[in-house]
DNA sequence: TTGAAATTGAGAATCAGTCTCAACAAAATT
DNA sequence: AATTTTGTTGAGACTGATTCTCAATTTCAA
């Protein structure tokens, strides 16, 4: 689970588990998919709990640190996370009408990066691949 | 040639051509590779032509807009753009290390990404694929 | 050449994200 | 348990990229 990731992390540096650190996590963790700090933010303060735009990107910072989420893509407003505990590596294709997200993954395409790379003697990490374009629903709709 | 596209673009919108747009498309065209609106601003004024930040980013949007130009990338420090007059699509391999961007394309990948958006029902319309890692100069470096 | 309409540039405004710092809380020490 | 040490918080200032505003200027069709 996140949490006992997060803490050991934490502990291993000398930083300390807080309240505001777990609610922040917690939150995250209890809804699916993709969300960025602003919408994260206000969730937390719905909630009653106090939190500022500050601790929460912090938060984020340190998260992306330990691998437990990560920076999706920046956008013209703002960066989009996810979390990454939950689900495999897998690549997006985005609806530019309704900006929906479809996540899919290919063994295949994989592969097929790490030969590239190989090729180019450059020594891979991570990749990120957006397909932008119309969903199935989209494309219907500019039919008529 | 860059130029008459832009300058039947303008014209076809009731937009002017401006010495200030030519000069800002001139400098795009004369140097190879990405850049950043900053630095492109930095070398116009160089130049010894007048200026501003204003009419560099509202050229640039201009330029995406009918297509000479692209943004590559949203990054922490702005964004990136490349000119696609010149250039076939590809991807990008990103140094973590030196940020040095390698090109490069692969027909397989490409024909492997439309079989994906097929099977998802997905009409693709452009893609960015970044591989983050090391590139060899900085691997040797790291070794030592 | 002229004048309506678009463009420019300087700086204000905006917006995501980071930084500052005094008040506060957690861990360590007594 | 009380105290000291050290990390964290939140409010708001700050930063840096980008856009907006608007008066002055330039373009271009007639």
């Amino acid at each position: 689970m996140g949490k006992r990731i997060f803490s050991k992390f934490l502990k291993e540096r000398g930083k300390r588990v807080t309240k505001e650190r777990e609610a922040i996590l917690q939150k995250i963790l209890s809804s699916r998919g993709h969300f960025d700090p602003e919408s994260l933010y206000l969730k937390i303060k719905e909630m009653g709990l106090k939190t500022s735009r500050a601790s929460v990107y912090r938060t984020l910072n340190l998260l992306c640190e330990c691998g437990l989420i990560e920076r999706v893509k920046k956008t013209e407003h703002g960066t989009i996370y996810e979390h990454t505990s939950v689900h495999e590596h897998h690549d997006h294709m985005l609806c530019m009408e309704c900006g929906n997200i479809i996540e899919f993954y290919s063994e295949t395409l994989e592969k097929l990066q790490e030969g590239m790379c190989k090729r180019q003697g450059f020594q891979g990490v991570s990749h990120t691949l957006e397909i932008r374009g119309y969903c199935k629903k989209c494309q219907k709709k500019k039919r008529t």
